[in-house]
DNA sequence: TACTACATACCGACCGACCGGTATGTATGT
DNA sequence: ACATACATACCGGTCGGTCGGTATGTAGTA
């Protein structure tokens, strides 16, 4: 009997290695391509953990998502990006950050839940419920510094802070999309350029068209 | 034996079914998740069928991304932004166009390719590289169209013509994604609008900031 | 301290359903 | 006659999920 007296290394956190496994190999291959034994092996746990701490596969989807919310809230929370008084100071310096953390392979930088969003949505509405509220809760920590910096500046606009404060992750999402479709991050990236011109443009900073021959048109 | 002599109607077009199946299908499920007897049964033809006209599953999903590119390719050639005389009207012609074809299901107005390649990026190079050819290829078509307004109105843009292009396909990805999260278009046409007002401003078009009080500041 | 009772965490063999793909046969047009 | 375009049956393998069991830790009791 080949009952190995050697027990699992760190006992009692396989669920957590069950949900970093799906955080990344969900990204490599996709949920539905993504085999419960792909994650048990990838988490170097075995079958019967994996149903120990989820009921079933749709259940891990719902709980990588919420993990997903609070890991990715605790590093937003605690990045540099809130320091500045100016609130437009801080979406700018937002922006900025999500830019420099877009780099190294596909997996390390994609969005879980956007990725899952996408798959699911129609198939499996407890994983896709808990994917949006992963989004649009983070959209709404944008919301108050975007209307802050409104406000601030007097800026009468069509538009509302939720609605760019989202628009902002539908750039980042497509950003990712085009990434994964060459490979390169450097696409994401341009994406997040041409946001950042956008939003300061809103905001009245330099941005406005410069003719080659003269600044007067 | 229950072979039915009832022949299945419109013989022929088996292949083209097959895809017209795969375009909506996959929008909906997904590619993994989409079996070839989902495939089968929604375009009314057998599983033999199938694999007398694709190899593979894979080779469906690379016929499918040029199917999609064709037709979308002729959709785009054949529509009214391409009128007016201006490069820029023309431009934002078709953004309003892709605003304007967003609505009622979601398989009905997002893109099959932008789909494929989130889930196969990793995974199937093939259907990957034929997603990016369908993305890019029509990024390219609106190229022309940017850089000759930015060359008539004299623009000297830090960014480019290409660059503009690919962000145009970003911003829609990004809106698909938004609306499958909540199963409202709506989401979609917001990140449109938000681009609109970008290439707006790009272009010096009324879009300057307003404050409450002033024009002035 | 030693023993019992019990809950939690985990193991891995196993199951039935279903998957992609194949083998083989047949209807139809030329 | 022959090639093309299908249909049907079926295969080997994989999938998500089940289940009986076993370590391990903890609380209670005496």
């Amino acid at each position: 009997m080949p009952r190995p007296t050697k027990q699992s290394p760190e006992r009692g956190d396989a669920r957590t290695r069950l949900l970093e496994a799906a955080r990344d190999v969900i990204r490599q291959k996709g949920f539905a391509a993504t085999s419960v034994d792909d994650l048990c092996q990838s988490a170097g746990v075995t079958k019967g953990a994996f149903f120990h701490h989820f009921k079933t596969k749709d259940a891990l989807g719902v709980a990588a998502a919420n993990y997903w919310a609070e890991t990715t809230s605790a590093l937003f929370a605690g990045a540099p990006y809130h320091k500045p008084d100016d609130p437009l100071d801080r979406v700018l310096a937002y922006l900025d950050f999500r830019k420099g953390i877009i780099g190294g392979e596909t997996f390390e930088y994609t969005c879980l839940v956007g990725t899952m969003t996408q798959e699911v949505h129609d198939s499996a509405p407890a994983i896709r419920d808990a994917c949006a509220a992963s989004i649009f809760g983070h959209a709404a920590t944008l919301e108050a510094d975007i209307e802050a910096a409104r406000a601030q500046r007097g800026i009468d606009a069509e538009w509302t802070a939720e609605s760019l404060a989202r628009h902002t992750q539908a750039v980042l999402q497509g950003g990712f999309i085009l990434a994964k479709a060459t490979g390169d991050s450097d696409l994401a990236r341009e994406s997040v350029d041409h946001l950042i011109r956008y939003v300061r443009g809103l905001f009245g900073l330099d941005v406005e068209p410069q003719t080659s021959t003269t600044r007067e048109n």
